[in-house]
DNA sequence: CATGAATGAGGATTCATTCAT
DNA sequence: GATGAATGAATCCTCATTCAT
């Protein structure tokens, strides 16, 4: 087989896409931009993927495999529920911060109408163990019966919400991150009857 | 007079680019869409925003500002801090399950580059009220020390999250927005030493 | 209504699309090339034909429109059928020599896949008349009893035979013209019993 | 060995591209579409063909080859000459119909600026024995003193029309076959000055 | 020599914007 | 001011051809 398809370009092109369209925004970024900036040709790009839209639903993907190894890559699996929490949200919230191209593109794609369903349902599934450590909080009462799909929305919605603070505030008097979490647990733990 | 231009042209124009830009995406869909649903030329645009990058701050602005006055025409003067909240809250909520394709169009604008500070800024503007608010609910120790801003985007990124799970879970079981409302209210409310 | 769609651009749309195909092929000419040869932006082609494939089936009806006009404007309702059928075919070589770029192109699109079955019988109706002549001269049996189809087949494929070498020959010695009607009249005239 | 490059894949390429072209077009068929049809890789087609635009020419005076194989192949060197040039008519009809792919992609090559001159005069070559044929014929009076080119054209031009006519006729009552014949040679021969 | 990935010029088409009516 | 045809730069993608393997 004369010159394999490489994964290496294909994740060149990849990461170049992530990098520009944090530049200039998904639907306004030329395939052009993404060849060049993987230092390829224009049409390279369209043998590793077919169309604009697939590669935009392929990156999809990958971002969220990408951040749910980071999640669950370190998960503890001992310890009690809320620094199983705390692990998760921790990660998450370093990774958006360590990674804010990334976080910009995922957060564009999360809105876009060209993710497909399929797309979105690929992209859900690495998170399944999140969904089992929800499941087990509320079973031992350590949390509030709301439905998993909705904290996990939460817990998602509110560390992004932190990482944009903690990626602005630089070395800022307020610790984001511990304070997005607090609010967090604090908003779905069970009220216990007496506090100390 | 100071704008000879119709308001109702230009306001049939900002309600169609919502109408289009829900069902199509903000930046796959032609200014040509926005016209033929607006019920005028496809020049006809362009008198009234110069540019479509004018028209999406336009819009974005507009947006904001029709949330903000759905939020606070009703505001109520009087009453314990956490009605306030709640009221807030209730009415972010509703408006955006009201209003689905408007908040379909500002969540791709939130995270669009082409909406620009001076719009962010100005679309902030109308929501000084709920600063006001919460910077008296610190300084009465009702709820916890968190940088104002910071508790705004949490609870805009909470209402959104109950909001989409409201739209679409029709009569669930689940209040989605009372749930909601609690587990912010629990997040940011200051700990107290004994409970109920 | 401003600017109306002008019948004049199409018409040179249409003749620079017979001028440059011509030149460089059907199939071989990028509309570029035509809008160039119109005088127009490249865009505007695509106002009067939606797509490269809806001109080129325009152009063949356009063609085909054109030579029937041609053949049947001067048609002798009168006199004997082997007069009428030398008028048509006068008429169809004329046209042939007098337009070798529109006979070339006609050529290319007779033998074309992007020609569809509607534009072939659009193109064909205008050419009824020929068959009732046909039918007419079979009934009297002045002709074979042939297939309509058949003979009109024939006769154009032997006038564009003839054509060929009317327009290349020159002033030679031989009349291609009348030569090639002998033979197509002989061809399918009824045998006589006799012959003076 | 004079030629290194296996013949049977130069043949195959060439099968595939009579294939490819009869359903796409030739002009709208990429080269990968006949490799893909050959059983080979992209590349390998360059090494048998230097260009498309070769390919083409290559595939012209092949097809011409084929068909003055088959026409000359069982030429009967004895009987009159109606019965000779029968015999040519015949197997030229029966070919267009036993190969309506290499038919229609004549009919496409035919009127295409791609195929060189040379090609046009390489491809014409074999068919020297019927200009011998129809010298002939015209020295002895058995047809009209026209040139042998446009009797050649004439013949050819019928038969394909008459081809045509077979193919999609399928078991009609016609015999297009011998009909177009019949029209053929009665347009060409000497007329008599008796008739039986 | 076969393979098929890489290349990049070129092509059809779109679309924001302009401007004649 | 409204209209919609005209414009042409820009876009996604194709495809003949090259070349590393």
């Amino acid at each position: 087989m004369a010159r394999p398809k490489s994964g290496d370009k294909r994740k060149a092109i990849l990461d170049a896409a992530v990098a520009t369209f944090a530049v200039r925004g998904v639907w306004t970024t030329p395939t052009s931009a993404i060849s060049k900036a993987a230092g390829g040709a224009e049409g390279t790009l369209f043998t590793y993927f077919a169309s604009k839209e697939l590669l935009v639903n392929e990156l999809y993907r990958a971002l969220k495999k990408d951040l749910a190894e980071t999640m669950l890559s370190t998960y503890p699996q001992t310890g009690d529920a809320r620094a199983k929490v705390r692990h998760i949200w921790n990660e998450y919230v370093r990774w958006g911060v360590a990674n804010p191209e990334k976080f910009k593109v995922m957060a564009q794609l999360r809105v876009s109408d060209q993710v497909t369903e399929e797309s979105r349902a690929a992209g859900a599934a690495p998170f399944a163990e999140l969904e089992r450590l929800a499941k087990d909080c509320i079973k031992r009462r350590v949390i509030r019966n709301y439905p998993v799909h909705f904290i996990g929305a939460l817990l998602g919605a509110m560390a992004e919400t932190a990482m944009g603070f903690v990626a602005q505030a630089g070395k800022s008097r307020t610790d984001y991150c511990a304070a997005g979490f607090e609010a967090f647990w604090q908003g779905i733990a069970m009220p216990r009857h007496t506090t100390v």
